[in-house]
DNA sequence: TATTGTTATACTCTATAACTATA
DNA sequence: TATAGTTATAGAGTATAACAATA
């Protein structure tokens, strides 16, 4: 399915709103996929002045909320594979917000923590986070904001066979 | 974000269920992100014995669903880069899915249209579709699925200024 | 001047295979 | 033999600049 819109929008005056969407307006895949894209669209906005992604965020908050875990730990959290998560550990420890800790009961293991530095970026961006969110809570209601997290939380269920 | 699961789950014998998910379990961004990975894998494997990518599909849904729909149109509407939907083009048309007509009103211009194969793959596909859709219904419930819907296109409609 | 389709190009994200050091 | 971290690499998807033809 195409990427169905982009964070930075057009004009709203192109000729877009006269096509039909046929099928795709009442497909869960297709508008799932443009809020997607939306809401991350502003949250990549959010965090643009901390120079900080979306995935370096939930980087941080997984190993803020959870002491000891190890590179593999959080890749298998994250669904990151952990070859790509090397070079993304990488250019987070060289902005001195991770560490690598070498374990002393496994020594083929790296325990992950955050640096001073790390919890203070992470601070700021739970911050920007929160407002983000307020900002959709504000779009959506709240309450419809909390049946939509149970909606979301079934879908993605849906890899882990029949459903909840 | 990161990427949060992927289609192809692991065995949910891992440690990633003893991992606090801290922030991220109650943000809209990630869990969306989450559940539009499974919902996308999903469609991917349905799609694959036709050997159609979701994009794929949109496109062809939409131009049967408009006639004289131009390029550029197109590209607007699913929010493609032009440059882009080139390639995407091409192969389509290799495989003898769709056509460029020439205009006659305006020689920039290329209307699409559909093959007659373009049609007979669009109806496989439109069946595997709402088998898929069926699938999710089941899942969340058919009144909560319309009622997801909503909510999607709401959040969707943020690149466009304030709330609906 | 502006727009359509196009080429070329680059950057990000994701996926896989293979290596090393440990277990 | 299996696993953790790593390297290298390849493929999607997406983004921008520039050009020719046409408006």
């Amino acid at each position: 399915m195409a990427p169905p819109g982009t964070a930075r929008a057009k004009k709203s005056t192109d000729r877009s709103a006269r096509v039909a969407l046929g099928v795709l307006g009442e497909s869960i895949g297709y508008q799932l996929r443009r809020a997607q894209l939306a809401v991350f669209g502003d949250l990549l906005e959010s965090l643009a002045p901390l120079e900080l992604r979306p995935a370096q965020f939930s980087v941080l908050a997984i190993i803020d909320a959870n002491p000891e875990l190890t590179q593999s730990d959080i890749c298998s959290a994250l669904g990151i594979q952990r070859a790509n998560f090397v070079t993304m550990l990488h250019d987070m420890q060289a902005r001195g917000l991770t560490k690598r800790r070498a374990s002393a009961l496994d020594r083929r293991v790296n325990t992950l923590e955050l640096t001073p530095e790390g919890r203070r970026v992470l601070a700021c961006a739970g911050e920007v986070h929160a407002a983000h969110e307020a900002r959709l809570a504000r779009c959506i209601g709240a309450a419809e904001r909390s049946r939509l997290l149970g909606l979301l939380a079934s879908l993605a269920a849906l890899t882990d066979g029949p459903c909840t």
